[in-house]
DNA sequence: GACGATGGTCAGCAGATCGAACTAATCTCG
DNA sequence: CGAGATTAGTTCGATCTGCTGACCATCGTC
């Protein structure tokens, strides 16, 4: 979203973002499909990703996704249906469920971490060392005003 | 789509892109909803945002937006029903058809201008000029390895 | 002028996502 | 303690997104 009548030269700075976004997104997605991974969406996908090592509620995962907890409900089931990831209770509170990384989940983890890391290291050598970590850095800073989870 | 498991500090770059991306989006998205132009979809948004200002062809836009010619059609459909765009003829090709911006579009695409730049302004502001030039350099640079699109 | 390539549409389906309404457990405070 | 407000999560129903496949018209070429 944004300027509709970008100057030729000079898009605005959500399709700069968007666009290397998109590339990132689409080579993990190859990546994990032609590992075999290939029963799950973009969509479960994103809410896969934010599941933290010990389990994340699902409230907290709609939050972090920014979808309602509905949709991050129903994405959950179908990863839960393809064995990626499983529902157990939150010992502390007895209304909330705790969302793990099931067993198919944890196989796809390393392929999709090797796949950013190639692609961190293509686009680093593209840039140089300098310009990465300016990019990086300068990310990271936006982040603390643009980031509405955490 | 990324590292399922990030170091805490460390997010990989495809989120770190993604975060500043949705909150631009969201930003703007909210702003034309205020000023009256609230009959649209962020996907329509995202066709609309592609469309030149003499007009870009069907199947330009489809590329340029990373979906099928059907949908860039079904959406232009929609956004020509209500007002946003127009199908004309292309003089230079009998097969193919113009999408250009309409009425309703135009009058939105300043909103949505101003919007980029006052999201750009307070980003810039945070950032620090020099941060802020290193990271549109940056970017425009990684473009050129990840634009599919031209 | 026939044939393959290109621009675009139509039809039909799977998936994503939302709003509304609801249940169950927890918290707050008089 | 117990009533009411809050929070976690689900179910239902509708809409939107986006894909595949099939198809038509025009263009360009040999």
């Amino acid at each position: 979203m944004a300027d509709p009548v970008p100057a030729p030269d000079e898009l605005d700075l959500g399709l700069l973002l968007f666009i290397p976004y998109r590339a990132m997104e689409n080579r993990v997605f190859a990546a994990l499909a032609q590992a075999g991974f290939d029963d799950f969406s973009p969509a479960q996908a994103r809410v896969l990703q934010r599941i933290g090592p010990d389990g994340t509620r699902l409230t907290e995962l709609a939050e972090s996704a920014q979808v309602t907890k509905q949709t991050a409900s129903h994405l959950v089931d179908q990863l839960e249906r393809t064995g990626y990831v499983r529902r157990t209770p939150d010992p502390t509170d007895a209304r909330a469920r705790l969302v793990r990384i099931a067993e198919r989940g944890a196989a796809a983890q390393p392929v999709a971490a090797a796949v950013v890391a190639e692609v961190e290291a293509e686009w680093r050598a593209h840039l140089g060392e300098r310009r990465w970590g300016q990019l990086r850095a300068a990310l990271a800073e936006l982040r603390e005003i643009t980031d509405p989870y955490r």
